[in-house]
RNA sequence: GUCUCCUUCGUCUAGGGGUUAGGACAACGGGUUUUCAUCCCGUCAACACAGGUUCGAUUCCUGUAGGAGAUGCCA
């Protein structure tokens, strides 16, 4: 017999921003999907009408695109065993969970949450297990007549076997057995606005898309069992099963805003790039070897495999992600870099929108500067805003070094203007014999004058080398800002 | 409380009955350099614990501890 099409499928609920758990949980089903030249399925799983937002689905959408993950089947595309969004499938639900019924897998439950409110308070107060107490799972014709004329709407809850072990298996974790009077008692499928749960839709949708593959956090191992239960009541197949390590914060507890960003869109705003992204959370739980560690997305989707999977929790490392994000930068070229940064450079006001030729002229140069000194794309304004703006104030304690005075600088800043003609003209390395000729018959360090001159032309003791950003700047520019400053200290040394 | 899963440097991991337990990030130190950054070199640093099995356990088994997850008309 041929082997069956590995079909695998991504199934966020539209509740909140993409975030990073649930975007390692789309690559690896994405990777593992063309690695077997399989088909990945994008489904919504909006069956929650109060927390759902159409934003989370744009962000859904756009993260994806981002990402560079393309999907076989869902939204937008379409596909054979559509519709792919929930809510337009809700008669298919509501038909299954009453053939269960009918068929006594379930029950109509009557429970008020006020009622089952109630029942879980006082559970917590005796320390007694928590759970359904299964009150209307046999319940008489006429006191379910009774809830009937009542006007209640009821729920439908599976029939959990009271007795005997679930057994199952996972790729990742092996076989596993639980005890059915541990597992939720009589779970509900189709909630009372004739909406199903998560658990019912999952199921019904993932046999009638012959998905063959579940790869999802390990959050949802505990509901293996209910899912398997449920398969069986319908007398379907279970697909196989694999799940995926948690992605922890530095506390060792489940990734969350607190720990810092964690949704895409704010990796996105600060200059991450998608592909220092995809790279970094492909390797949380998975590696490739002992020592590789860049991979570019096609490299993913042909060397992802499910037996180098970790079983422990990993820690998101913020750190590491930088470190990915400044290489995959310096890998970018200069073109592309400039395009990249541009959006951060006319957010800032360093550049008008669009440049003007002066500024285009000054940005082309400037970025191979700027290129080893970003860690993020957001940096660039601070990286090279001094070529386009000339700084606003000085710090004189950072502009007078240390064994220097007010008087020595100011001598020292009339040199700089004096040479500024030589800045200009002479090469980078013709310059150097020049300028530590100069610092000898003036007995001054090489560091110590240059930092005089860096930070009046830029306004800060951290910048891109001074030679070459004077020459970007031009004599005129770098004239003015050495005068300013000449001006300002001789001010200070009159009064 | 109950159930389940997990456990190699601070972090991500490789490995696997006999290894100097390897790599990367971070940290620290040094070098290159006009600052910063980049780059290069180096240092620190781990098999949770206890029993077993074995000639030999970090590796296999059992237990303990610790951590995490689940216990919703959320997914």
């Amino acid at each position: 017999m041929e082997k069956p099409e590995v079909r695998v499928r991504y199934a966020p609920s539209p509740t909140g921003l993409q975030h990073i758990g649930g975007v390692r949980t789309a690559l690896f089903n994405y990777f593992f999907a063309r690695a077997n030249g399989g088909k990945f399925i994008l489904r919504i799983e909006d069956t929650d009408r109060e927390r759902y937002s159409d934003e989370s689905l744009d962000d859904l959408y756009s993260t994806l695109e981002w990402l560079g993950v393309k999907w076989d089947e869902g939204p937008v595309v379409g596909g054979p065993y559509g519709p792919y969004v929930q809510s337009e499938r809700t008669e298919l639900y509501r038909e299954y969970a009453k053939k269960l019924v009918e068929s006594g897998h379930a029950y109509y439950c009557y429970c008020t949450p006020e009622r089952l409110e109630e029942l879980r308070e006082k559970q917590t107060k005796e320390k007694k297990d928590f759970g359904y107490d299964r009150h209307c799972r046999n319940l008489t014709p006429e006191q379910e007549q009774a809830y009937k004329d009542a006007g209640i709407k009821p729920v439908i809850r599976l029939k959990i076997p009271l007795e005997g072990y679930t057994e199952f298996e996972d790729f990742l974790l092996g076989p596993m057995k639980k005890r059915n009077s541990d597992i939720s008692p009589d779970p509900i499928l189709l909630k009372s606005d004739g909406f199903p749960t998560y658990h019912l839709a999952n199921v019904i949708d993932d046999h009638f898309m012959k998905i063959t593959h579940i790869l999802r956090a390990q959050e949802w191992v505990p509901s293996i069992p209910l899912h398997v239960q449920l398969y069986k009541a319908f007398g379907w197949e279970p697909p196989v099963y694999c799940h995926l390590p948690m992605v922890m914060g530095s506390d060792g507890q489940k990734l969350s805003k607190r720990h810092g960003s964690t949704s895409l869109r704010d990796f996105r705003a600060k200059g991450y790039l998608p592909e220092a992204i995809l790279n970094y959370v492909s390797l949380i739980g998975w590696s490739y070897d002992d020592s590789r560690e860049f991979f570019t997305r096609q490299e993913l989707e042909e060397l992802f495999c499910l037996e180098k999977l970790n079983k422990a929790p990993g820690v998101f490392d913020y750190k590491k992600l930088d470190w990915f994000n400044g290489q995959y930068i310096r890998k970018k070229t200069d073109a592309e870099l400039t395009e990249l940064l541009m959006p951060y450079l006319e957010k800032a006001g360093i550049v008008h929108t669009p440049m003007t030729p002066e500024e285009e002229e000054i940005l082309t140069k400037a970025i191979p500067l700027a290129k080893e000194r970003l860690k993020y794309l957001s940096d660039i304004p601070e990286v090279i805003g001094f070529l386009f703006k000339a700084p606003e104030s000085y710090n004189t304690e950072e502009l007078i070094p240390k064994k220097l005075d007010k008087e020595r600088t100011l001598e020292l800043l009339n040199v700089h203007a004096g040479m500024i003609p030589q800045f200009i003209e002479l090469s980078e390395e013709a310059i150097e014999p020049v300028l530590r000729a100069k610092c000898d018959e003036l007995g001054v360090k090489l560091g110590d004058f240059l930092m005089i001159l860096r930070v009046a032309v830029t306004g800060t003791k951290i910048s891109p080398p001074i030679v070459g950003s004077i020459k970007l700047l031009g004599a005129e520019e770098t004239e003015k800002r050495i005068q300013k400053v000449i001006n300002i200290l001789k001010d200070e040394v009159t009064k």
